[in-house]
DNA sequence: ATGTGGACATAAGCTGGCGTTATGAGTGAC
DNA sequence: GTCACTCATAACGCCAGCTTATGTCCACAT
């Protein structure tokens, strides 16, 4: 039986990948080699030696197959191939950045500096980012990331927990006070082999209530958001526990399924998947900013606040 | 002097973002307990012991200072943070997993199987989501890439040096025939802080033109399309070698740009880009898959080919 | 022609992270 | 009580990657 991989999971792509992607340490060397010209000065910036970058830049070239840079004792220079890798390359170090920063928001909770709680489509896809925006505006600020539902959000700024909210949803908890930073629209989304991908004609609510459909689980955000806008009817063909496990599905054709637009974005623009146009079905959800009553966002919050309010 | 770092290019988040984030090999393994519920069955999985895997565990929650797991006599189950933890570390595999079949694209040269050449912005967005999808249909598939320009591509495919080819652009090199298979619209987008960002009324042709944008080299494909659709006279407020690079100095504020929307899908579902309305220029191309009159794609390439149609 | 300096390559030695095997210990089912 | 499963701990070995110390090449200035 072994373990029978349940449905359009991770089919483990291969039993070895970190030894076949450079690691981040290379990743970073290549390209600051890209904008520097030079081996030893991209060393430098990263604070090893010369020698040591010399040597991995020569082992990534190795594990990889491919020529990738033109070394000379006037300077580097990335080969056309080099240029290429590196553009990939950056793609995982900005998404090894968007973790670093998540996962020390996750940590810094000893300190008493910003703290936030947020829904999980916004911890998860828009306060990275912002946080990101935020430790170039403000480097140093520590900030503390709580991620729950909506009523989780509400409790902890009502107990001063947390300085600041984040929440999806249709109405703002009682108690609190807020501002609309964003919509968030889901989109149904398939695969680009699925027949409804060539469709041109709109869905209508019966047609999609009646299509089994890949979701996450009951009690998400998303979830609660089409149930409501199918009345409670819609069909699960897969229930899977995390965001991206369905993309995944959905990209590899299992089904059609309704995700938020944050979460499908890359896909759609790479055409891994395609919108589907629906009619009448209220799809919407507005994304807050929100505090307790009376206690308006200062200091860093306030600074956090106003990176997000422009979307 | 030090360096000057020049434009918006990376502020160096920190000296060692390698030492922050778990490698790969952490990274899929924390994905593997999510999905099999257990340390041991997790380990096996990736081909290691199940001390090792414990350990890596207990490392990455000292290196984060967060507790990601929670283990029990009867298996073991993410915690709250672990969960969120886990979806910013899929983003980091499944860029790995571009990174990686793009590489090994790049490398297969000798082999003789596929041969694909394609232009940059092909090359680097759309075809390592294609080439993952054909390892899934067609695995063991060895494909060859060679990325250039239009003129290159074609060449390539007069000479017989490769099978099918992608360019992007207003024509089809002559002797050679396609279809098109998507649509690329070149978008204006500023950073949320920026004026433009608020803006409701489209901008028109000669406000755009007299606007300094951030831009790629002349001779880049995009750089092309813009050009020719104002007519030769984009005014450069900042020129970068690459795409990311773009992107980077974009978001960061230092002005607005135009750029593929395969290149901002990310940046505008996560609000840290947003489109500008504009109104009269053809911003607009065709992708097309290519091949040398007379030869029709078949085997490989035809695989290829038929998972691209339908964008 | 001839230094001089920058840039990359090579060599030798050290260290630490990560893996292994072997074992202990808790928990629930029968 | 014993089995079957989980995870933890300990002792040891290997290899990747770092460092320092050098060598080689080339461009440019004198």
């Amino acid at each position: 039986m072994s373990d029978s991989t349940a449905a359009g999971q991770e089919p483990v792509t291969a039993d070895r990948l970190a030894h076949r992607v450079p690691d981040l340490g290379a990743l970073q060397l290549l390209i600051a080699i890209a904008r520097l010209g030079s081996l030893g000065r991209a060393a430098r910036e990263l604070g090893i030696t010369q020698p040591a970058a010399s040597s991995r830049v020569r082992a990534m070239e190795r594990q990889l197959g491919v020529a990738l840079v033109d070394r000379s004792p006037r300077g580097s220079k990335l080969t056309d191939a080099g240029a290429l890798v590196t553009d990939w390359a950056r793609r995982i170090v900005e998404a090894a950045e968007a973790f670093d920063v998540g996962a020390q928001a996750l940590r810094d909770g000893r300190d008493k500096r910003l703290r936030v709680a947020a829904s999980m489509t916004i911890a998860e896809y828009l306060l990275p980012g912002w946080l990101i925006a935020l430790r170039h505006e403000r480097p140093g600020t520590a900030v503390q990331l709580l991620a729950g539902n909506s009523q989780f959000v509400a409790e902890r700024l009502l107990a001063d927990a947390v300085d600041l909210g984040f929440v999806e949803g249709l109405t703002v908890p009682s108690g609190l006070t807020g501002v609309v930073i964003a919509r968030d629209h889901l989109v149904v989304v398939a695969a680009p082999t699925h027949p409804w991908a060539r469709r041109r004609r709109p869905l209508d609510p019966e047609e999609l209530a009646r299509t089994p459909l890949i979701l996450r689980e009951h009690g998400s955000g998303t979830r609660q958001v089409l149930d409501a806008a199918l009345g409670g009817l819609a069909d699960p063909l897969l229930e899977l526990a995390s965001t991206t496990a369905v993309k995944a599905s959905a990209v590899s054709g299992a089904g059609p399924s309704v995700l938020s637009e944050l979460a499908v974005g890359e896909e759609l623009a790479a055409r891994r998947l395609v919108r589907v146009p629906v009619d009448g079905v209220p799809l919407d959800r507005a994304l807050r900013a929100v505090w307790r009553v009376g206690h308006r966002p200062v200091g860093p919050a306030r600074d956090l606040l106003s990176l997000t309010r422009a979307g």
